[in-house]
DNA sequence: ACCTGAACACCGTTCAAGT
DNA sequence: ACCTGAACACCGTTCAAGT
């Protein structure tokens, strides 16, 4: 008897968030390839088929696990500050966790991010926006504007990044596998290849300085297009 | 002997571009989620180890497609007209490819376009740019931000057409299916709530307008850093 | 050289059957 | 109600074998 196990203290042993937080978890460490519902299973210790009395499906799994990395975007308190600052800083931050989860990026190129966590970012900065002056469709178009800015960019400098982490290690690294076909660029688009071959030393930096550019552009736009009101 | 069937004039039945030119027509078709290598080899009546031969793998033929329909993109004259336009009109060209090849964005998202397409067609912009006086650095950034705003405004898109197209036909389909879920929307997010339920007729040119008045604002943003040289 | 055919290891999803 | 186990139809990729 003293064998026997301890019956579990509820029945269930999963939930829609334990899965939805192991997903993330296998998408963060090996990327949206390395996501299968076997995986996911095999994680929890459990059956795949058993993932389908919590879930629909990959794609609801795949949105329900980019909702939840986007609660991790800060959202500055409602009333505050300047309609510039904060949407700069909605923008900074979103651009941060898309590049923590490169995944998500991607995920929202099949649906719109629809969940409670992207609602109320979006509600919270058309609050702001409103409150500021704009109009509803000058403030649609600022969010607009700016959030795609921000997931082109993401994907943009994932996507160079996939390059540079496959099979070569660093930049340095590719430059000289790809060298062939670099030679061959050189010769027939000079400058593009000037972009290529530089150095480079610091390309984080570099892309965030070209995100902080094009942001500063769109923000200083809308504020002209605003009028004089603020 | 009648029988005989005339021998093929070549053996080779396969060439990569017949393979890539496939490959495009069903993405178009059926999406990326549609594409496998099976049915292109149907498609061109073979075997699916045939391809193979011509084609490295399924993330390669991806790669191969979404050049071969950046192609698609109007180029502006070499040293034709200011650079202000070109760029306007090389991103109107771009976007509106991307909408008829919306498999093509998400590509982009694993891997940065480097095909001979991309290549020219970002040499002949970087070389508009720093003949009208932009630095190279201010012409990478411009280039850069008008880019990503073309890809993350389509991403949005075509996302969003998606979720329209899918069960539902049309919008208004869309939003008396989904009526519960925009009710509880409106309660909690009543400022995402309006665009949402909004009638807004005609998407397409309310999404192009909202695009035109991003670039704008990228385009006098880059002009004011220009300086007053052009 | 180029293509077939079959195989391997893996998918997403379904669903009876168990508890 | 919740989970297992097995099955179905499909993948991408490899590779001997044919021609």
């Amino acid at each position: 008897m003293w064998l026997r196990p301890e019956r579990p203290a509820r029945d269930r042993q999963l939930s829609r968030v334990a899965i939805v937080t192991a997903a993330v978890a296998v998408l963060d460490a090996e990327g949206t390839p390395g996501l299968s519902m076997r995986r996911v299973a095999a994680e929890l210790a459990v059956t795949a088929g058993s993932l389908y009395w919590y879930v629909d499906g990959k794609d609801e799994l795949l949105e329900l696990a980019a909702d939840q990395v986007t609660g991790e975007v800060d959202l500055p308190a409602a009333g505050s500050g300047d309609w510039r600052q904060a949407l700069a800083q909605t923008a900074r931050s979103q651009r941060a966790m898309l590049l923590r989860h490169p995944w998500a990026a991607s995920v929202l190129s099949r649906v719109p991010n629809m969940g409670p966590n992207a609602l109320r970012a979006a509600d919270r900065t058309l609050a702001t926006l409103a409150g500021a002056g704009f109009s509803p469709d000058l403030a649609d178009a600022a969010l607009t504007a700016v959030s795609n800015q921000v997931t082109g960019a993401v994907i943009a400098e994932t996507a160079w990044r996939a390059v540079v982490t496959g099979p070569a290690a660093t930049l340095a690294d590719w430059q000289r596998d790809a060298a062939g076909y670099l030679a061959q660029v050189t010769e027939r688009y000079p400058h593009v290849a000037a972009r290529l071959t530089a150095p480079a030393p610091d390309m984080e930096a570099a892309s965030e300085a070209r995100f902080d550019l094009a942001l500063d552009c769109l923000l200083d736009g809308l504020r002209a297009r605003l009028g004089n009101r603020s």
